[in-house]
DNA sequence: TAACCTACCAAACACTTGTTAGGGAAGGAC
DNA sequence: GTCCTTCCCTAACAAGTGTTTGGTAGGTTA
């Protein structure tokens, strides 16, 4: 592709200046963004209010993004990316299903925590967005997702660490759905970490809240 | 109030034709778009949708509703009524703390398999709702749904039936998310009955998934 | 039959939405 | 200096939004 066909001008490498500097201010948008669609929702967000928040006016957006879904897009992307990245470590170290799975919870809380906005968004909105083609990523995710806790349980139950009684996929519910919600009353800076939220948590979900006799 | 001033026209309750046709037909015009609502946003629904799904005419709407918010108000409005009733009676039953948990929370499910469309719109929607002055019954309600859980669980610590050692805010948050997310994935007519569901969640909750040694 | 009411339709309204096109100031490259 | 790129602004567009107004078919009442 000898001539260049896109509409942001091409610069070439050497010329670039501070290297990056854009992809920065890139990122910065999209951190506005994100803390924008969190707050009053993907919908009800107009470009107006995020370009208010940027501290620009709304057709300026356009100069680094194709759209405001396509910023709905690399956020959701990004966090994902991240998340698997935590995952992934967790899903190959080899460990045992308990340790598994407070390793996939404490991941979590910490994504929670670096992503809060992005989280989120993707708690709020995903359920509506997976139908497009464009967010079909979201669904490979969900499945992946799924069938990483729901195989961590199974090899507890398995392995007799885990109780036999209980719905499995009733199980993984529950602990999907209590650990993710968290980011939408948890404060970066607030009096719990993420690793005390985690251990907490894990604590309630592992010997449950009533007193042992 | 001798003279009518309001738009609808009033009829004498004597000629008042099938008694209540009107408001049944409300009732389920408030139940197509609390579907539509809790389907795709209460933002992302335009009241050409609900009316679609109602058969008529976006206008037509307008014959029965004040508008599109007074629509929203409404179906939230009727099933926090429904929900403190419930709650209510709970509460005044004078159980101890764990059967008043059991009670509360098996309740809750219930709430779900009722208004299923309510309480994910109420998911979805009331933390930016309660911003607005028009659904300051949400923050009320949040505020005694919180006491009412809290104290519950405070009652539970101190007769030593609830563990000392968890922080008793982190607990309430997660029993609540968890149990009101459910509204995301149950399905009416599953093959998890709502008792069901409350007793495995209470089993797991109470007990904890490990395998007791 | 005549009057009236209910529940809707048809068509428009003012406004907000995401998006685009053209321009221009600042600053580095040569 | 001149050129060029970056990054934003101004101003507008078309589509879609919630809502209003006036009308009307069909049933009910008197």
């Amino acid at each position: 592709m000898p001539v260049p066909t896109k509409k942001k001008p091409q610069v070439t490498a050497a010329r670039r200046p501070a290297a990056g500097a854009a992809q920065a201010r890139r990122r910065e948008l999209l951190e506005t963004a994100a803390e924008v669609f969190a707050e009053q929702g993907y919908n009800a967000t107009t470009v107006r209010k995020i370009a208010d928040h940027a501290g620009m006016l709304a057709g300026s957006l356009y100069y680094h993004f194709d759209s405001k879904e396509s910023m709905l897009e690399e956020i959701l992307r990004t966090f994902l990316d991240e998340l698997w990245d935590g995952y992934d470590t967790v899903l190959d170290a080899g460990l045992g299903p308990r340790e598994t799975l407070e390793a996939l919870v404490t991941e979590s809380f910490r994504e929670i925590d670096r992503h809060r906005a992005a989280v989120a968004i993707y708690q709020k909105e995903s359920k509506q967005l997976v139908a497009q083609e464009r967010f079909g990523f979201l669904a490979e995710s969900q499945r992946r997702f799924e069938k990483a806790w729901l195989s961590t349980l199974e090899r507890g139950v398995a392995a007799h660490v885990f109780r036999a009684d209980l719905d499995v996929r009733l199980t993984y519910r529950f602990v999907r759905d209590t650990v993710w919600v968290a980011a939408s009353w948890y404060r970066p800076g607030g009096q719990h970490s993420p690793e005390e939220i985690a251990r907490q948590y894990l604590s309630m979900v592992l010997d449950g809240i009533a007193v042992r006799e």
